[in-house]
DNA sequence: GGCAATTAAATTGTGCGCAATTTAATTTTA
DNA sequence: TAAAATTAAATTGCGCACAATTTAATTGCC
């Protein structure tokens, strides 16, 4: 009996938003065990890794820099605060605008982040190469979103 | 005066992890508003997606499908419900199993669906090679961290 | 057949993510 | 300069997403 052709036209796997929600998904759940270790979810890993670079930081340039607004930074940044990872105080300048800073235990933290990256990094199946390519593809793909 | 180089050294724009996330969130929030006229959320989308390729399906089968737990998938089901644009059905070979079925609302809403496909894959700045090549990489991307 | 282990959904609890609103401070402008 | 408009955070409300637990049905094993 001739073997029927059973390709199933499969709708889902063809639809590229998908695939780029699911890797998203999947790359932040392996995050997950890595950044326990440090008291940390993906979200405020990502507060903290700008902190690591720019500190004090308002709310509103937090925000800026992660595509996150007040909703979502304010009660995560009361969580990273009770953690004592960072200290907010009122800007002087402007008394609207909250300033958020790394304590030492934050600062502190910088260190075994490189770890979890390095992991992170070995568990991405591309060359430096194609992942550079694939990041700049993501950067067209959500710059195209963005800017209409 | 000679341009000073200020070339900040921008650790979280050279995370491919967080232009993933990025872009993921990017485009839910473009889908939003074409799915809204539909009356759905992106995650209720991919739920009727996966239905209107095949069905009835149980819930574990869409979550398979999806990569989405019962705990995701429960209280979604129940707003699509709500919505009647599903049915559920205790299965008869299972009674643990629950079928999940469209109705005929459910089914003709796959019409609309078209539009907004288009309306994304427009909104996509990558030719079709490109963005059979960013799918591709997506693919490696999450197996490799999926099969760890 | 009967008990243990497994399985499928649902439920509970926590943490985003975002729209919409609120509150307070600052800026614009009439 | 006083009122209106704008801005920055916080708050509220809703919908995922997932870990962990619960409940009920099925399967495995003796």
């Amino acid at each position: 009996m001739k073997k029927q052709q059973v390709q199933e036209f499969n709708y889902l796997d063809q639809q590229p938003c998908f695939k780029l929600y699911l890797a998203s998904k999947t790359v932040i759940q392996a995050y997950g065990p890595l950044l326990k270790s440090l008291g940390l979810t993906y979200p405020q890993y990502l507060v903290m890794v700008v902190l690591w670079e720019t500190e004090p930081l308002a709310v509103k340039d937090l925000g800026a820099r992660l595509h996150l607004d007040s909703g979502t930074l304010s009660p995560l940044l009361k969580k990273l605060q009770d953690k004592k990872f960072v200290e907010k105080d009122r800007s002087k300048d402007d008394e609207r605008s909250v300033l958020i800073s790394l304590t030492a235990a934050g600062r502190k933290l910088k260190e075994k982040a490189y770890g979890v990256q390095s992991d992170i990094r070995a568990g991405i199946c591309l060359h430096d190469e194609k992942l550079k390519e694939l990041t700049e593809m993501l950067d067209s793909f959500t710059e195209g979103f963005l800017n209409r």
